[in-house]
DNA sequence: CCTCTATATTGGCAAGTATCGATATATTGA
DNA sequence: TCAATATATCGATACTTGCCAATATAGAGG
């Protein structure tokens, strides 16, 4: 362990490298990342989240290239993480990012 | 896409909700986040990463509670991926972290 | 050289998962 | 209530991956 935290450095939250992550931790974060560790899926986060006002998932299965029943498949893994929020409007249904979600992965990364 | 950016944000990467990432793109930060995506192999580069000097692969079977040959699995990948370095010194393997390679993530998470 | 020790590789298995076609469910509108 | 459409679920398959035991490799030191 480091033996003193210099004043000069940036502010910023700890990242991994300040401490060993406990199995509880280490449990909870790399679900996050393994949510976002497939390409496609991915992709289709990135296509909710860059939608301010979010996405009908019909929308979303052309760009993506892969079957209706896969695009949902990942959505239910984003919706289950916590990535993403679903609503439905009448026939529609629409989905949105939760970035406060991302803060787990951030705990880890950000500084 | 936003029309401007506001020069009295905090310069920061334009994280994912900014524009939806091309295919080239979600494939390689998707590989980043899979190889942190095990919970074991997450708290190994936890434990690489917050040793200062870096450690011994020596060091590092028995807080996992994994064989030495997962171990070392886990270390490739970890190496293969760019998160560590590898250096030998005599009969010994050190391992570091790079926190570069994190910022690759970061491009997506971050602000 | 030979032994000892540290690390890597191999082979195989079990579990997980990305994918799709087929089908079910649910909502709308006639 | 029925047809049309949007989304979810099911079942099957191929592929990936985490894991370990056994074995190989490679320095260090006699």
């Amino acid at each position: 362990m480091s033996t003193m935290k210099s004043p000069s450095a940036i502010a910023c939250c700890p990242p991994v490298t300040e401490a060993a992550l406990d199995d509880e931790t280490a449990h909870r974060l790399a679900a996050v990342f393994a949510v976002l560790g497939d390409p496609v899926r991915l992709r289709l986060f990135s296509l909710v989240a860059s939608q301010p006002g979010g996405s009908c998932a019909c929308d979303l299965v052309e760009p993506l290239g892969r079957s209706q029943p896969t695009v949902s498949h990942h959505l239910k893994v984003l919706f289950d993480s916590g990535l993403v929020d679903r609503e439905r409007r009448g026939r529609w249904i629409w989905y949105s990012a939760r970035p406060e979600a991302l803060a787990t992965a951030a705990e880890l990364i950000n500084c």
